[in-house]
DNA sequence: TTGACAAGTGGAGACGATCTCCATATTTTC
DNA sequence: GAAAATATGGAGATCGTCTCCACTTGTCAA
């Protein structure tokens, strides 16, 4: 994955300052709306530079996209290893909301970066995959949850609170689908 | 809505042949893949007559858009006045799954029409949203179902099975979705 | 230090898609 | 059937994306 490639010093800053203005642009929603030029400008960088470190839109979206992830993983991990299986799965997913309300222009950008490019994004979103599926199967194991469906149909909530982000009532929404999902996956 | 726009004749066959061809596109995923000249071309049309009916490729969408939902809202109306209201429910919400399953292409369209221009859709879409909450509310007043929750939930779960519309699993997760989604409404 | 080579930079301009504009063609009206 | 109103199509302007390369900066051996 990562061979032999010891980046130049300097090489290493530019790129990075152009990975912080990513993030930046992407929680405030904007990342798409952006001139890719205008962007490189704003990261202080020429649009050579902008385009040597990441060929396409997608790719820089991809590289901020699977900071983002890791920083969820952790938290289910978390949540996995200290609470009982079914209590972690339910924080889990409310704090999956709480996180996406504090943080709506992430949502808007995270719909459009699964709508366009959904496939190349497949690597990067396999470990919160896995980290959710892992919740799901181990309150399955304790026997908490029906055996019927697996953790797709969860994924495909939390897909489906992402994509309507800009429902008016989103919030209540989104609580309501997890209430009725948990609740449903108790159900025998 | 329409003031007073008698179209002129010819005027109304090119319009018409934009939305077929447009139609067609939509359904084999490929609206978005092409290039916004080569549709007028391909539908016998210069590009001025293609802009003039049709400002922006959003615009043209939504008028597709339309039509698609219209079919949908008879069905669930269909339903509603035959079924028992939790049956017209699940059968409307099965038939979205199979409808959906059966055209590919058109979820992959909808998906990425729903994420660049959600707000723009809003109007299309109302009348969906208000069948689907109509089916829902009446299973409600029927008292087979929960009054915590309201139908946002279940749109929210249609639009993450549309948005999660590449995932390998796609079918059997849609279905578990749509089971936890019922079964969790009908819990106390 | 310093010279020489590798690694990285930036932005002018090529390219390609979108959209405008208007001379021309078609329909409607009287 | 001719004048007025309406619609057409496509050449070319516009604008964002991306490439290319003359130049700058960092690295390292002597």
């Amino acid at each position: 994955m990562t061979p032999a490639k010891p980046l130049r010093a300097d090489a290493q800053r530019k790129r990075q300052a152009l990975l912080d203005k990513a993030r930046e642009m992407f929680d405030a929603g904007s990342f798409f709306d952006l001139r890719f030029d205008d962007f490189a400008c704003l990261a202080g960088v020429g649009v050579g530079t902008l385009y040597r470190h990441f060929p396409t839109r997608e790719e820089l979206a991809e590289a901020v996209f699977r900071e983002e992830v890791a920083a969820l993983c952790d938290c289910a991990r978390q949540l996995g290893s200290t609470l009982p299986a079914v209590e972690a799965l339910a924080s889990f997913l409310r704090g999956f909301v709480d996180y996406l309300d504090a943080h709506r222009g992430l949502a808007r950008t995270l719909a459009t970066l699964m709508a366009s490019r959904a496939g190349t994004l497949a690597e990067g979103s396999q470990a919160l995959e896995r980290a959710v599926l892992d919740l799901v199967d181990a309150a399955v194991q304790e026997g908490a949850l029906r055996r019927d469906v697996d953790g797709g149909a969860v994924m495909m909530a939390l897909h489906g609170i992402g994509a309507a982000h800009d429902r008016p009532q989103w919030r209540v929404e989104a609580d309501g689908l997890i209430t009725v999902v948990l609740d449903g996956l108790r159900s025998s």
